[in-house]
DNA sequence: GTTCATTACGGATTCCGTAAGGATG
DNA sequence: CATCCTTACGGAATCCGTAATGAAC
């Protein structure tokens, strides 16, 4: 048994059992994998890929329960190796990050600013993805952490640490009928067509609960995965538009007035995402402090050796979160 | 990185730094360890083991943490090998386990006897040693599992699960002045010099204990390690016997009077220690069944991926242990 | 007919054992 | 001077890439 091995059935499943397709992002060719799978399951006795003449056809179950200890393994020999890096030279190595559009455009930027500062030898890399890519990247390890506020329950091997907490401001051009609303209802919104994101994005399940809720239908005229664009659109007298109220900026959008809307839709948590019991590096843990002071490497760490979901709830129950 | 290369500073750690002795018992030559440790240091970046001159003095603080993960590894390296022969074949294969000499002469023959006939195809190998080196062994996973009364504690990453409860009995030749004494207390057994078992082992540390509480300093003339050696010296009229009650056959030891002293010593607790969260082939799960009845696999699993230590012992504090 | 995995084969690399060298206590 | 790790070196095994083969959709 090789940790190559290891690593080529963990990959291949990953990508929906395509032999080649996994060969040419590992920059490798695919007879060899093809033949190493081959080895370990021979060695191994059991069969881990059914086979259709000479296609993949699924896992069996066998391989199921190897290919998840196979990824335990491959997390664990990543981890060795940020140890080593760790003691190597802790002001040296890389941080990635996945994230959405609205994180990196609005809640990311000052940490990203202090954080350089502070480590200017840590390479950031900073993906976007819907959330359920981000969360997968770090359910994988392909980056080292996930910050977002949807989608990160879904993967098991996740621990998520609840950062902030944040609601919506309704957006309105200068001059509109709702503009000098002050007791801004459902009902007053539903009567105009609705610009905001796009479903599975940015707590977008609070916004359409919220008007269920309330038995109302509204029209929704346009949906959009980032808050630039909703703007674009309200600007436009499109309608009216739904966006975190952190992506309001008095300055930037004079032209467009922002209307609290705390008080109609439930709050929504933004969380980082960490691959359980993962290593972290001394500066990950800055880096997760500056982005939400409450969360110390004390308890992190806590938190990162919890086995179940609902014990980390309970630990961050009686914690306080800021407002964005 | 390769298994092979985190199983060599595994070893080699194991083995006091000695790369000669950890060669031999590897059935390998010295120079290829020393040259594979140098590879992965190098590849890391980190020295894992410091040399004064061509010895090895100490594992640097690096090296101890990437050794403990590369332990990790290296139990579900193994993890996959026993998924892999559970799918083979889920009745051949083989159950080994570390005891000592009370549960291997007392405890375990009828469990043995019901197991062999259920698994004739399992190979059973059974280790004798002390706690400390049984418990150890668990914990290197050499064996599968550990089955004893003390010392388990000592090794974190060993899940232990309760088994059975059982206290001491004296024994006294036929004819002793304490034979027909019905109301037995220690100041009595105080009165005799005491053969029974040395210290760490067999629940040892308990009956010091109560010796201690009430102030008492018995003269201890012998100590053994199994109840065989004691009996034997219990008969030639050296002292007055504690051992536990279970070693006393009616039969085979018709020639001495068994007297309960339950009430005499804090009860103690027989345990099977378990690597935590090690792949469990299902023939294990009833070799644990057998040997103590409550502990299903549903239970043992539970048991089996809580992390902490005090999580287990609540686990078990409402179950009803069995005596024996 | 295109996609995709397996087999065959040759070259490069890696691994491992023996033998020699040098430091430690 | 006995123990023990490192270096040097040669043979064996392994790994990996290219090319050819054949099954599936």
């Amino acid at each position: 048994m090789k940790l190559q091995q290891l690593r080529y059935i963990w990959e291949v499943a990953r990508h929906k059992l395509n032999v080649s397709a996994t060969a040419e992002s590992l920059y490798t060719s695919q007879p060899g994998i093809s033949k190493q799978i081959k080895l370990l399951e021979q060695e191994l006795g059991v069969i881990i890929f059914a086979r259709s003449g000479k296609h993949l056809t699924e896992v069996t179950e066998a391989g199921q329960r190897i290919i998840q200890v196979a990824g335990e393994i491959l997390g664990k020999a990543q981890d060795i190796r940020s140890i080593a890096q760790e003691y190597l030279d802790n002001m040296v190595g890389a941080l990635s990050l996945a994230t959405t559009h609205t994180q990196a455009r609005y809640a990311l930027p000052p940490v990203v600013r202090e954080f350089m500062d502070r480590y200017p030898a840590i390479k950031l890399h900073i993906q976007q993805g819907t959330p359920v890519q981000i969360a997968d990247m770090a359910s994988r390890g392909v980056v080292d952490m996930a910050i977002a506020t949807e989608a990160m329950e879904l993967f098991d091997n996740l621990v998520m640490l609840p950062c902030y907490q944040w609601n919506r401001a309704v957006l309105v051009p200068r001059g509109h009928e709702l503009a000098e609303e002050s007791d801004l209802t459902l009902s007053d919104l539903a009567r105009f067509p609705i610009v905001t994101y796009v479903f599975g994005f940015t707590g977008r399940s609070q916004l359409d609960q919220a008007f269920e809720r309330e038995g109302l239908k509204p029209q929704v005229a346009l949906t959009a995965v980032d808050a630039d664009v909703i703007k674009t659109y309200v600007r436009l007298g499109l309608g009216v538009g739904i966006v975190a109220r952190m992506a309001y900026d008095p300055e930037l959008d004079a032209d467009l007035v922002a209307l609290d809307a705390s008080h109609l839709f439930g709050r929504s948590i933004t969380k980082i995402g960490l691959r359980r019991d993962m290593f972290l590096r001394g500066f990950m843990y800055d880096f997760i402090q500056l982005f939400a002071p409450h969360l110390t490497r004390e308890l992190v760490d806590e938190a990162m050796h919890l086995r179940d979901r609902r014990d980390v709830e309970a630990l961050f129950a009686e914690i306080p979160l800021p407002f964005h």
